[in-house]
RNA sequence: GGUCGCGUAGCCUAGCAUGGAUAGGGCACCGGCCUUCUAAGCCGGGAGUCGCGGGUUCGAAUCCCGUCGCGACCGCCA
């Protein structure tokens, strides 16, 4: 692993980054400025390394063993240094932190901080727009894959540093929510029933007519065309409709602990004039062509092979069209970043083309793979899917037997209370955990899993932690003892926090902040096997570093949207 | 057929952007640890030609080329 370098180099106050400063400047008096990076380490090869001497080797005429040799050889470490040893092998130079020094400075940091250690420098407005499922059915898992990956970029991106703004972009002007609308004039809407699986059954049976008859989609056809010329008695329908669904939609994110801020409308881009204002620059340049009347965009310099129709023939205009007006509204708030399925990996190419030529700052998308069912793909039209509801269901279920199993004593209030947290928070972590670019084939036993290093591992280790803070309170003052390897091993992980923090918000991979969780929380629960700490006569300073454990671990959790429990 | 993504032990996965020292984990399997802060934990064990072939490099899981397998897309759908 190659440690990134923060990226605001004004800010000084990040233990790593203070000790890889000095790290830097140690070698730098004795070869002069490189450009020079550091790695971590384990074991017997110290704290962190550079491989500096490979890249110096040529132009000093020397090997790098005998390089490395000399430096170190040089280098005297001054007084108080954040580094304690300084050796070299193979080459490389490996160092070893002053962790008696470092960890006080540590955990002052983070008591001082509270909640706010790590808080990232990152500056600039985020337009992030996630989920944006079709308004015709509950969200099935596929969705639940955008929006976790989302919602938790978002956390991240937030603490950072940036200001992010979570949108939802509702498609109320597709076939489907006109299919939705014809079969609710039809069939009764089951009001037993939670609200957007109500209108997935609507969906799927209206959507059945269509597909059997001329008519019917002819009569979606009108519905389309009078809901964009806004005819009153059919907006109401279509708003109602979409309203409708979405407050299901709604109810089964805000278990995810996961919310908007805004919701935006496909219409309303048709209705302010933005997509004829889009579509009239467009036709400006010199990509654009006619073809018996329909208007489309010519990409094939850009190397992209496939037109974009932005008009069909007979003169109605397409989701793409719209969207790109959607988009050129969104970059004009900020900085915008769509999580996108792998179906949309060519709209997302000609969507940043086109809004290049209408001089709009390109978006940044997060497309993540599909997740398929052992017997295929996923289809709300069909009904075959496994909806999010679903999914949560049996998570918090599997969870419930789970903590009765082990704390049979406790009360129901507090088996639900924990069940329903291990359970959601096992759900999100191992969707995070993966990276998106990897397909997925849902098996329950997977999604269930509540094994070590996941969610409740994490959560678990917090519960552990305070419990003994529960028995005694660290004092204000504190003395750094020599640290055991566990001791070491723990305090070393929490010094990364920041700097995963930003490396995840820039990469936009979620994926790195929830492992690097699963390797704090490992080295916790090493820690506390083998390092008593009320029973301990280092006691006061195992309390400041438990406490300086909980606060980074418990923001952690909040970053992925896991609740941690304080018992469990 | 073309474009994009993925391919790491029986299964799942990290690492790949920024090439470095023994490829980290987890599940499953085998063997240990609860009179000591919650065993949702810890310790130990076996299991790998990093799909395959070439190239670049002092050094390749990582970069380049080729090839095979899997997925997505290639609508005047959304």
């Amino acid at each position: 692993m190659v440690l990134v370098p923060f990226s605001d180099s004004g800010k000084s106050d990040v233990m790593l980054k203070k000790i890889h400063s000095e790290a830097e400047e140690l070698i730098f008096g004795i070869i002069g400025k490189e450009d020079i990076q550091f790695q971590d380490s384990r074991g017997e090869y110290g704290d962190f390394a550079t491989n500096i001497c490979f890249s110096i080797a040529g132009k000093f005429k020397k090997s790098p063993q005998k390089i490395a040799q000399e430096i170190v050889g040089k280098v005297t470490l001054p007084k108080g240094s954040m580094i304690s040893r300084i050796e070299s092998q193979n080459g490389f130079i490996n160092f070893f932190i002053n962790y008696n020094k470092a960890t006080e400075l540590l955990i002052e940091e983070i008591k001082e901080k509270g909640a706010d250690f790590g808080r990232g420098y990152l500056k600039g407005k985020i337009i992030l727009e996630h989920t944006s499922a079709n308004p015709d059915g509950p969200l099935h898992i596929g969705h639940g894959r955008n929006a976790i990956i989302g919602d938790s970029l978002a956390r991240v991106m937030s603490f950072a540093g940036y200001d992010v703004e979570r949108q939802y972009y509702l498609n109320d002007m597709g076939k489907q929510l006109a299919v939705v609308v014809y079969g609710l004039e039809r069939f009764p809407i089951d009001k037993q029933k939670k609200k957007d699986h109500a209108i997935a059954e609507i969906y799927i049976k209206a959507n059945k007519l269509y597909e059997e008859s001329d008519e019917v989609k002819d009569t979606v056809s009108k519905l389309i065309i009078d809901y964009e010329a806004e005819k009153d008695e059919v907006v109401s329908k279509f708003e109602y409709a979409a309203r409708f669904c979405l407050e299901g939609i709604n109810e089964t994110l805000s278990k995810l602990y996961i919310k908007h801020d805004i919701i935006t409308w496909e219409s309303q881009f048709v209705r302010s004039g933005l997509v004829n204002k889009v579509l009239s620059e467009l036709v400006a340049t010199e990509y654009v062509k006619n073809d018996e009347k329909a208007i489309y965009l010519d990409l094939k310099e850009f190397g992209i092979e496939k037109e974009l129709v932005l008009r069909r023939s007979d003169g109605t205009l397409l989701y793409a069209t719209r969207d790109l007006a959607h988009h050129l509204w969104k970059s004009s708030r900020g900085k915008v970043i769509d999580i996108w399925g792998a179906d949309h990996k060519l709209l997302a190419r000609q969507i940043s083309v086109a809004l290049e030529l209408l001089s709009a700052p390109e978006p940044e998308f997060v497309i993540y793979e599909f997740i398929t069912l052992p017997e295929g793909s996923m289809s709300t039209r069909r009904g075959v899917f496994i909806s999010v509801d679903e999914l949560i269901k049996e998570s918090i279920n599997r969870a419930y037997e789970e903590v009765n199993r082990r704390r049979p004593d406790e009360s129901e209030e507090f088996k639900n209370r924990v069940a329903e947290k291990v359970g959601i928070g096992a759900l999100r972590f191992n969707i995070v955990k993966i990276a998106p670019e990897k397909s997925m084939i849902f098996r329950w036993e997977e999604a269930l899993d509540f094994d070590r290093l996941g969610a409740p591992s994490i959560q678990y280790a917090y519960a552990r932690a305070r419990r003994i803070l529960e028995q005694s309170e660290p004092e204000e003052n504190f003395e750094v003892p020599e640290l055991n390897e566990y001791e070491k091993a723990l305090v070393k992980e929490i010094m990364k926090f920041p700097f995963i923090v930003e490396n995840s918000a820039i990469s936009k991979k979620p994926n790195i902040f929830a492992n690097y969780l699963a390797g704090l929380t490992d080295s916790f629960h090493k820690f506390y096997m083998f390092t008593p700490v009320l029973k301990s006569e280092f006691k006061n300073f195992r309390l400041n570093l438990v406490l300086a454990f909980t606060v980074v671990i418990k923001k952690g959790l909040e970053l992925l949207g896991i609740e941690a429990p304080e018992r469990m």
